[in-house]
DNA sequence: GAAGCCCCGTTTTTT
DNA sequence: ACGGGGCTTC
């Protein structure tokens, strides 16, 4: 056991540092490849069971819920007696943030009650959108309405933006909503008040840290707690979601944390560390240990079509050398890029999955049916119940005011009962429980009440007035309908016939068989998740719906698990924390990578994501650029950034698709090289001329004119040297054009 | 209200 | 480079 426990020895000198650090403060520079999470979790691991510190004493804050699954499940191999409530405090920030306003903290002091819900980005948008209709608020460029309330500085535009937040605020406090960022804020308040004993606090790619997540670890922080944070500034690939700072630096200042780092990388082969090394920004110290390996390869395509057929025929030649498609990826820029890919994979036949971020909110039958039981759970998300009753598709026919009208009639009804004492129950047709529920049926008047109908306009409505009210009311009575039933006796069919579904969802439309699919299955996961718990249905609907918005449903995982061995497509983006034997990046254009931008920290950051890019390749990397490119506001030829790649790390001379192909674009080249050549003269005679006219010139150029310098190239032949500086040297070679080299590494003559 | 001008976003995405 | 939206001007 001891023996097992002490597995923080085999680590190398710096990581075991970092392990055994015991600074109040220390930020860890994990350079890519380094061992960051392996480091991570033997901390966590070494703190345990050499320094005695409970889990529960712990937290350990990551930003997406797969890293903090990897940790949690490194933990449970390295330690089997830890167990997942021991690692409350392990998690996203946001859910953390969540767990503790559920289980220590008052939310009631900010006017929430405890059972308060938690809305996604959208749905807050949503609640505006829906605050400045009925506050008649004057609100300019509602389309970026998002980013507008992100923004914390205070908007030049003359408008109610101001007023809007201020009462966006309240309304979320009375509809018992948070936001995403309320978590953190709300959380960060009342922590002040309360004193949790957390002896360490471990975060994971601290780089990406933005002000609430900051202001949550300071509000979480006490005198004696220890922080520890690991991150890597050269992978900064998100820092237009927030402002982009430096958190090492603040880290640094404010705790007066200890520096260290993590400098050996393991996991790429020479050639591609070498090359992605030119792309680092401040001069970070990162060796490898890995052998030189294969060269990168760097092929040029007359379009992303030509790139993807010649991929294919690649990864189908690998696969049958005997590599696995699953260590393999194709990354670029946009998503837009995909699907070509998409296509061309599958006329041939290559197994593959793209990474894209399908939620239920892009599925409308179901997008609709989460509102519907968000309102079923809480009659004070008056913005969901509205969407309901509104929706074009799905809807009770009812307009956006006369839906949000009913609403209020039906929840100033609702306190009138409260306040005389339950008088509703009685009505079997609409408020009976099931036969096999057995409890007392109907009792529960506080929860099962039914408003008068009478008093409402939106009754007038004569045929549809009806499909209206019985839609509200069951969602009205949702609550007292399922309050106490256990959902071992409950089938999907059984909630689908409650809300009378086959009423809303047009059984007659072509869309029909596959919306009842989908519903079911959402069902089906609702109610497997209430079984799980052991919890009854109603209970389980609140998780249900926050776990929803916090963590996402996993409903493709049909799609993935009928195949597992896949070549993955992806974002460079999306491919950051991953790792693969064998990557393509492709689209290595001007214009695309690096992304059009317009200032020069934008381009670093494009710098970075080509950085991570790469660096996510452990044996190969290949690179292709487009002479034709298809995307907009790309260039033809190959990237700056690959003029940034030592020469000599990179294998050109690619196997053109077709021998057609080669001859156009040796034209084109030839055309080019001409067009050059004659661009060059005119220059000489311009300047020429511009001599003659203000007298003698400043001397470099003297020097670069009147007769060009030659340089010999094995491969290349003799040529003319165009350009020169301390680093480059750029050759024009007849028949190949022009050609950069980095002084250090060609054997130019 | 049409015409012209200015500003901004366009891309990447987790919770 | 282009389009949307807002603003000013006539």
């Amino acid at each position: 056991m001891k023996d097992r426990n002490r597995e923080w020895e085999n680590l190398n000198e710096q990581q075991k540092e970092a392990v055994l650090d015991d600074s109040a403060a220390c930020i860890v520079n994990a350079n890519v490849g380094s061992g960051k999470t392996t480091v991570l979790t033997a901390k966590i691991h070494y703190l345990h069971s050499k320094c005695q510190v409970d889990y529960a004493d712990m937290v350990v804050l990551t930003f997406t819920n797969k890293a903090a699954n990897e940790i949690r499940e490194r933990l449970s191999v390295r330690a089997q007696e830890v167990e997942s409530r021991d690692m409350r405090y392990f998690g996203t920030f946001h859910s953390v943030a969540l767990s503790l306003l559920r289980n220590l903290l008052s939310v009631e002091q900010l006017g929430y009650t405890e059972d308060f819900q938690v809305i996604d980005p959208e749905e807050e948008v949503e609640l505006a959108l829906q605050v400045i209709r009925e506050q008649k608020l004057n609100i300019k460029y509602k389309n970026r309405l998002k980013k507008r309330l992100e923004q914390e500085k205070v908007s030049r535009c003359q408008d109610d933006l101001a007023l809007l937040r201020e009462l966006l605020q309240k309304e979320k406090i009375r509809q018992n909503k948070m936001s995403f960022a309320d978590l953190l804020q709300t959380a960060a308040i009342l922590l002040k008040d309360i004193s949790l004993r957390i002896k360490w606090i471990i975060i994971d790619e601290a780089q990406d840290c933005d002000r609430q997540q900051m202001d949550f670890v300071n509000a979480l922080k006490q005198k004696d707690t220890r922080l520890f944070a690991v991150g890597d500034p050269n992978q900064v690939v998100y820092s237009w979601r927030s402002g982009a700072w430096n958190v090492f630096y603040l880290l640094k200042e404010q705790y007066q944390a200890r520096e260290l780092s993590l400098p050996v990388n393991y996991r790429s082969s020479s050639s591609i560390l070498e090359a992605a090394k030119r792309f680092l920004q401040n001069g970070s110290q990162l060796t490898g240990v890995r052998e030189t390996g294969q060269k990168i390869w760097l092929r040029e395509q007359y379009d992303s079509f030509q790139d993807a057929c010649c991929l294919a025929d690649r990864i189908r030649e690998l696969h049958e050398n005997g590599l696995p498609y699953s260590e393999m990826a194709v990354f670029y820029r946009l998503q837009s890029q995909s699907a070509v890919f998409e296509q061309v994979f599958e006329r041939n036949e290559i197994p593959f999955e793209v990474s894209l971020k399908k939620t239920i909110q892009d599925i409308p039958v179901l997008n609709w049916l989460m509102k519907l039981l968000r309102f079923s759970a809480n009659h004070r998300d008056l913005t969901s119940g509205q969407l309901v009753l509104s929706h074009r598709n799905y809807g009770a026919g009812l307009t956006e005011n006369a839906a949000g009208k009913l609403l209020r009639e039906w929840e100033a009804a609702d306190k009138k009962l409260e306040q005389g004492g339950g008088l509703a129950g009685e009505d079997g047709r609409k408020a009976r429980k099931p036969e096999q529920g057995g409890g007392p049926a109907g009792e529960d008047g506080r929860k099962a009440r039914k408003p008068e109908q009478g008093g409402s306009p939106a009754g007038e409505d004569g045929r549809n007035g009806r499909t209206q009210t019985e839609l509200l009311q069951k969602m009205w009575n949702f609550q007292g309908y399922f309050a106490e039933l256990e959902p071992q006796n409950l089938k999907e069919e059984e909630l689908w016939n409650y809300f009378q579904l086959d009423r809303h969802l047009h059984p007659t439309s072509s869309a029909y068989p596959e919306d009842k699919k989908l519903v079911m299955e959402l069902f089906g996961l609702l109610l497997e998740d209430a079984r799980t718990k052991q919890v009854p249905l109603w209970e389980a609907l609140t998780d249900f719906l926050n776990s929803a918005s916090l963590y996402g449903i996993n409903f493709l995982k049909t799609d993935s698990a009928n195949q597992s061995d896949t070549v993955k497509l992806m974002t460079l983006h999306a491919s950051k924390g991953l790792e693969f034997s064998h990557v393509f990046i492709t689209g290595v254009n001007n214009g695309l990578i690096p992304l059009q931008g317009k200032g020069f920290e934008e381009e670093e950051e494009e710098r970075r994501l080509f950085f991570v890019g790469m660096t996510r390749a452990k044996d190969e990397l290949e690179l292709s650029y487009y002479t034709n490119p298809d995307t907009i506001r790309t260039f033809p030829g190959p990237s700056r950034f690959v003029r940034m790649i030592p020469p000599g790390l990179l294998q050109m001379d690619g196997d053109l698709p077709e021998k057609q192909q080669e001859e156009v674009n040796l034209k084109e080249l030839k055309r080019l090289v001409q067009e050059e050549r004659k661009a060059a003269v005119s220059e000489a005679a311009e300047r020429e001329r511009s001599r003659a006219a203000d007298g003698p010139e400043p001397e470099s150029e003297k020097q670069h004119l009147p007769e060009l310098k030659k340089a010999t190239h094995p491969k290349y032949g003799t040529g003319v040297i165009l350009r020169e500086d301390e680093l480059m040297v750029t050759v024009l070679f007849e028949g190949y054009g022009e050609k950069e080299f980095l002084k250090a590494f060609c054997e130019l003559q």
